[in-house]
DNA sequence: GTCTATAGCAAGATAGAC
DNA sequence: GTCTATCTTGCTATAGAC
């Protein structure tokens, strides 16, 4: 279970781990979890699918794992923008530049919960992907309808509908491929500028 | 390979296999095309899975079907907003009214496209699906560039991050559930107002 | 920590009876 | 047009040698 008491490899055991665990996000990612192999994951490796299980106990504590850390992260995030007790405006553009760079290091995990989320949702293991979207939830629609009562936001905004639209949006660009075209600031800033001014010249 | 020359049955043949097509759809835009077992699409329809392979040659074959249908209809409605020969904010008004519809409707084909386009997209059988991607990109990337030249929109929108970011936006709410809280007129106006507003109130 | 080997099962697809 | 039955392949996971 561990063979490196001696010689202080215990470093050495975990980085192993944790590469084995992000090659094989990647590879959830881009095929989705259900769809790629645990043999896939080992060729990766450079090892035999045998070899894994030396590391996990099955392919859904690998899938576990990743998804832990990174709601983790995007949760820290949120938490921190509100502490900040800025206005709502100030909170969401915070949460907005903030969370996108968690978005982008965990674009393996997002990817998955995109695509596989009626398979890990459905899941009693997994029961805080949906506690964690629930906080998530409703941090956004507390700054909106505060913003709307302090007449920064529409009037009209459908807190809630907006809300998901906003946050299926922000996680788009994760979506696309790693290392192309647009930074992430770029994108955050495409994104803000539509979020607070539309695409018109002049509103 | 036909077995309906007699008693005029052809449309119900017909009937039989769409709604196997329907029931197929559902389940792949659901768990995943490849997720997604015969025997699941077979029991859905009340068969066994051998029996599928009277109405098609291959799961593939079934994936073929709903793809090329949707994307023939989705192109339908930006061609014909383009030929209306309005300005281009009227342009795109139209495809997202229009397309949107059309999106609703193929539900389960566009959450395919989104899930599995890795896969999809690999295989030179699904080729058209890169071709009408890129006519749309194409479509929406002109508009914006005559509206710009027109000053009708923003100077510094750079065009093709921007498709990007609305293309994937309008296709967002179709990975919503079926049925469910907000209607797609909703949907649409809530979208349309962010495009050209923005959140704010005074902007 | 990786290998060999394999158990146990589920996948896509086929052949032929009815 | 569906069923029975089955082939072949590929999957997750395990056991034990090295």
């Amino acid at each position: 279970m561990d063979g490196c008491r001696h010689n202080g490899a215990v470093t050495a055991t975990s980085e192993r781990r944790a590469h084995l665990v992000v090659l094989a996000g990647e590879l959830f990612a881009e095929k989705g979890f259900r769809a790629t192999t645990v043999r896939e994951i080992a060729d990766a490796a450079g090892i035999l699918s045998g070899s894994l299980y030396h590391h996990f106990d099955s392919k859904e504590s690998i899938g576990d794992e990743i998804l832990q850390g990174f709601l983790n992260d995007v949760l820290a995030d949120y938490r921190a923008a509100v502490d900040t007790g800025d206005d709502p405006r100030a909170v969401l553009e915070t949460i907005v530049r903030t969370s996108t760079g968690t978005l982008a290091r965990h674009r393996a995990a997002l990817a998955m919960l995109q695509n596989d989320w009626t398979y890990f949702s459905g899941q009693p293991r997994f029961g805080y992907l949906r506690k964690a979207l629930q906080e998530i939830e409703k941090i956004w629609i507390t700054q909106f309808e505060e913003g709307k009562r302090a007449g920064v936001f529409r009037a009209d905004l459908d807190a809630k509908l907006t809300y998901r639209l906003l946050r299926d949006i922000l996680w788009i660009p994760v979506h696309w491929q790693p290392g192309n075209q647009w930074s992430t600031p770029q994108i955050v800033d495409a994104f803000l500028s539509l979020l607070f001014h539309g695409i018109n010249e002049k509103p």
